[in-house]
DNA sequence: CGGCCGGATGTT
DNA sequence: AACATCCGGCCG
């Protein structure tokens, strides 16, 4: 009895300890990846690795729950090509992920988690075109906002070294609408960010709808609304702290709510490329080294 | 594959 | 303001 209560408690706190339980290498923070604490996502759910993301993919919604990348400075130095090879997922089987076809007229972009731009690694850009990685995204969405927020994301790597990266959809009310019948149409985007050098996270979190809109918001705050331990090794009053992520050009900042249209609150200065410029200009120091 | 699109940027 | 170019993505 008592070898069972030590085996027990010694399973508890292996429960804890590897709660984020994972074969993906050198892709999460700690190597936790991020936990799935809302029981209702956790059916017919995946882990699939790449070589340098991965994936958690929902046989229900049939997109990923979230994408985890480690980026570094030194993987950005250079120019991605995009391999754009959108393909059906092969280790899911047919009634547990999307489909080209389900994408197909549907009004929607096939919109990368991890992006493509991210990937200079060419198995990696081609990996990166699994539909596992991709969500029914509003084009003008992709094309817009989100193109700021990926491109602040890699300006704040190449600033700081070394980053990883969580992104993923968010479903909100009752009627969620469904491509092809089967692919559930996300409400929001998250894109979350901890930087280990300074021991700080925040995330940028967009509606999947037309317009500017997008907010800054604490860990804690995406942890709460996606029902995910994102950051499992990040200490609890660190993901109350918000890092400060660059604003994302021309684009509206607005104070974030939870279940409702948000008020704007102020605006990002509208220069020139001022995202795109940084990003040459040290793509360019690099390249001298 | 090529043609096309919307969004954004750069040049004139 | 007009034009070219790039980009991520759609379609035939």
């Amino acid at each position: 009895m008592k070898q069972l209560t030590s085996l027990l408690l010694a399973s508890i706190a292996t429960t804890i300890i590897y709660g984020a339980q994972t074969t993906c290498d050198n892709i999460y923070f700690g190597n936790y990846a991020p936990d799935i604490i809302n029981t209702k996502l956790t059916k017919d759910t995946k882990e699939l690795c790449y070589k340098e993301f991965a994936v958690m993919h929902s046989g229900v919604s049939k997109t990923p729950l979230w994408s985890a990348e480690h980026l570094t400075r030194n993987m950005l130095n250079g120019k991605a090509e995009r391999s754009n090879d959108f393909h059906a997922e092969e280790r899911l089987s047919h009634n547990e992920r999307a489909e080209l076809n389900d994408y197909a007229h549907s009004g929607f972009d096939r919109g990368h988690m991890a992006p493509s731009a991210d990937f200079i690694d060419p198995q990696s850009n081609q990996e990166c075109f699994t539909l596992a990685n991709m969500i029914p995204q509003l084009h003008s969405n992709n094309a817009g906002v989100w193109s700021h927020i990926e491109s602040a994301t890699r300006y704040l790597v190449k600033k700081s070294g070394e980053a990883y990266i969580v992104t993923g959809p968010i479903y909100q009310g009752n009627n969620i609408q469904r491509i092809g019948g089967r692919v559930l149409v996300p409400t929001k985007i998250f894109k979350a960010i901890y930087v280990p050098s300074l021991n700080q996270g925040a995330a940028y979190i967009t509606d999947n709808a037309p317009g500017d809109n997008y907010s800054i918001i604490s860990i804690a705050e995406l942890e709460k609304l996606t029902g995910i331990n994102i950051f499992p090794k990040m200490t609890q009053t660190s993901k109350q702290q918000i890092l400060s992520l660059p604003p994302v050009k021309g684009d509206t900042q607005v104070a974030f709510q939870n279940n409702g249209v948000s008020q704007q609150t102020q605006n990002a200065p509208a220069s020139n490329g001022f995202m795109e410029k940084l990003e040459r200009k040290i793509h360019n120091f690099n390249k001298g080294y």
